[in-house]
Formats: C-alpha cells, structure tokens, sequence
DNA sequence: ACACAATGTTGATATATGTCAATGAAGCGT
DNA sequence: ACGCTTCATTGACATATATCAACATTGTGT
C-alpha cells in the first residue's frame, strides 16, 4: 500500500505553509517538517480506514483523495481532497479513532505528521489553534450545506449540487476531466449509481452540460442553479 | 420574546461548570459570570435564528430547546439541547453568523455569554481550548451518526435511532413524557408529520412501545435495536 | 361552556427512487 | 490480439415515501 517513504522537500518550500501553517515560526515550521514523512498511494489504495486508531495528520500534496463514512451497505462521501489540503477528523481529539476512511481516487502523495505534535502547537500557538478552530468550522458548515442537500432535494438537486462541487471547488475549471467513478458520484449524492448515470444523461438530453468520455462541460450554468434551489 | 433578565445565580455556583468550564481558573470564571446575562423564552420562542449575527455563547440552564436547519421548505432538527449544554454554533470562528437557528420546545431559560469573552479564553487557556475542541469534535461525529441514519435508513430504522436519542440523551428515563410535537419528531428523522405517526402507529401494534397521551415506553428495546441496525 | 385554532390521525393516491438483470464499453495482463 | 475483469448504461419493475384531503383531538381564550 505504501509504496516509497522519501524526506525530499521541506515543510518550509512547500505551498502547506501558506494555508493553516500560515501563523507558524520558522521553528514551529521545523518541528513538523522533522516528524513528517511523506507516502504514496496509488489510485484506490485506503488511506486510513474508519474505525482505526489516528495517528498522523495527513496532508494530500499531490492527486485527489476522498473521504467517505462507510455506513449501512453503501459509502457516503463527505469531501474529495486535493491538495494542499489536510485531513484531520474530528476523532484526534476525541478518541484517537478515524470516524471515517480515505483513499486516493487518483495516485496521491501525503506527509504525515505527528498528532502528538499537532496538538502540542494547537496548545502553544494560539493563532494556529484559531486557525485550525476555523478550519474545522468551515468543515462543519460544508457539512450541514451537505446534509441539507442529501435530506431536503430530490436526485436532480443533489446531482446539480455535486456538479458545481466538482467544477467550482475541486476541478476549478468548467470542462473538467471526470477523475471519479460513477459510483464516487453517486456516493456523493446520496443515490444509486444507476440513478445518478441517468440523471446525467438527462441533463444531457436537456442540453445543460455535455459529457464525452469522461469530459464534462457544464453549458447551461444558471438552469442547473435553478434545479439546485427547486430541489 | 424574551421575559425577564436577572442575575440571580453565579457562575461558579451552576453546575455548567462541571462540562466545559470545568477548567477555568475562579478568576476566568468571574470574568465569564460578570459578563452573562440570563433570558427566559417561553415553548415556541425564537432563540436565535440562522442567518443573524452571533454575539453570543448560549448555554441553556433550564427547559429543552433545539437547534435546526431552515432548509428547502422544512427543517432539519440537528439537536435537542437540554440542561446543562452549550450552544456554540461554527460561525463563531467563521463570520459571526449562526448557521442554524434556535428555538425553546419547552420554557427555557439560557444564559448568554459575550463571545469574545469566550474566544479570549480560548487563547489563552490551553485546556479550555482542548475542551472547546473536544466538544466541537463530539459534535461533529454526532452529526455524522444522524447524516448516515438519515441518508442510509429507510424511515422505519430512523424513527427508531430518533426514539433511542430521546429516551438515552434528552429525557433519560424509559417511560418518557415527549414534549416534542410530531412534526418536531417528523424534522429530527427528515421525514413527513404523517410518516412519522405511521411509524409509530406499527410500533405500537407490534407491541415495541406503548404511546398514550404524550407518554412515550419502549417495551421492547432489543426490537427496536434489530430494527434501528438493519435501516 | 363555547368557539376557534393548533395539533394529531387516517386513508387514498401519486411518484421518486432503489433493485435486479441484461448488455455494452473500456482497461489490463498475458 | 485475446480473454477477463471492472465499470458504465439501459430497461423493467417493485416499493418506500410524500402529498393531499378529510377528520379527530386537544388546548386556549373569552
């Protein structure tokens, strides 16, 4: 699963330190960067497994990972990961228990950081702790977004709701490459993979977006807007 | 809206000390008592609504409120709040602005704290901060339980994970008196008014619980697991 | 005690959505 | 290039759930 184990860059360089590490000292900055390690995972290789203890605080550098609850029979995903962004779940400071699993949608590259040391900083640097606070906020702010979404609209919504995930937050560019599977999709919105196929195909034959391969271009923005807000 | 205002017990007193504020220094605690203030709201009153500025920390002293989700046309209750328990909502971090609104289902009375009062403590007080985020943490995988019973359970299983969350966390005792209205017990398992009584109405005739009046007694526990674990 | 409003209950009906099964397409190792 | 496995697609069907409307019950103010 783990595929080489390499110190080549330094916390310092890397683009980590313009996000949540922002309030960190050059020596705080140190202190990570020498208990850090840094893995990688191959397309559809587990990143940690829910239920399991959580040691390391995972930050993805390259790729796209997802975080998903595996529940009753089927997976709901409640975030992809690119990078830089980090993985921290709310068992740390809880039980030291992953509430949920990660794997790498497409080959990824982490480092992986000391909890322990985490923590440490989060009581000695108070901006940080602000920091992450914050962080953790907004993550709890997407998830009601989420929640409200999954329990409230109809397929049609939920899918429009993903799209715009995918476009504007994590692809960032509107003909996008398609790095997930169907079944990702269909973990993301709550639904059955054949459901989601045939929305999408639906969405096509409505001339709202086109979808080649996996190339998707959304065409009509503001009618898929409007099916997010009717439900 | 609100009824009375009185500052007729003391911080130190409150057994709101026991949870999060278990440590603060007496000094710390002064500095929060002087400045609360406590509200009355009668069954029915708005504590705060979503979308408003968020001024203050809310710790409910007395009476049950809830907190919920002003969705697509209904609610989506995310939690009963009974006494002693904090209201802290994720936009205090964010943008001050609550994310979701409050409301008393029974009379209630709540003591509210200036929230930079709070955030300063959190600065400064590492095991307060660590408590903070703890809570926070339980929070978030709380919420994760409910997004999988929500999204994963057919409406038989999520009544039941509704009824073990009322009789275990809110009125802890078996034969309860439920003073949520149905359509309160329909917004905590995303579903009709109409629905929900239908559940309730087979539980009562396959003997797992009797309900009359408002009284609520769950005679077969076991049942009502089996049902809750298979959705 | 009365009327009126809010809340709870029930039945009939429509529909959104999942499940199952068959087929097609695409990637992959040999 | 071949078979094989995984993934995507489509159709037919079953059913879980919402909606609507009617009616019953409870509470509440006068």
């Amino acid at each position: 699963m783990v595929n080489k184990l390499h110190h080549s860059s330094n916390c310092a360089d890397c683009n980590c330190k313009v996000s949540i590490f922002k309030n960190l000292s050059p020596l705080e900055l140190a202190l990570i960067n020498s208990s850090r390690f840094q893995v990688s995972y191959k397309a559809g290789e587990i990143i940690f497994k829910q239920g399991t203890p959580s040691p390391y605080f995972v930050c993805v550098t390259s790729g796209l990972a997802k975080i998903y609850i595996e529940g009753y029979g089927k997976n709901l995903i409640l975030a992809l990961i690119k990078p830089v962004d980090y993985i921290f779940g709310p068992g740390i400071y809880v039980d030291n228990r992953h509430y949920y699993s990660a794997s790498a949608v497409e080959d990824c590259q982490a480092c992986l950081v000391d909890v322990t040391i985490f923590k440490k900083l989060i009581r000695e640097n108070p901006d940080f702790a602000e920091e992450f606070i914050k962080r953790v906020s907004l993550q709890s702010i997407f998830n009601f977004d989420q929640v409200i979404s999954l329990t409230q609209k109809q397929m049609h919504g939920r899918i429009a709701d993903v799209i715009f995930y995918l476009s504007d937050k994590i692809y960032c560019q509107n003909p996008f490459e398609l790095t997930i599977s169907r079944q990702d999709l269909a973990d993301l919105s709550g639904m059955s993979k054949e459901s989601a196929i045939r929305i999408l195909k639906e969405f096509k034959e409505e001339g709202i977006l086109t979808l080649s391969g996996n190339t998707l271009e959304v065409l009509n923005p503001k009618q898929l807007r409007q099916i997010s807000e009717t439900g």
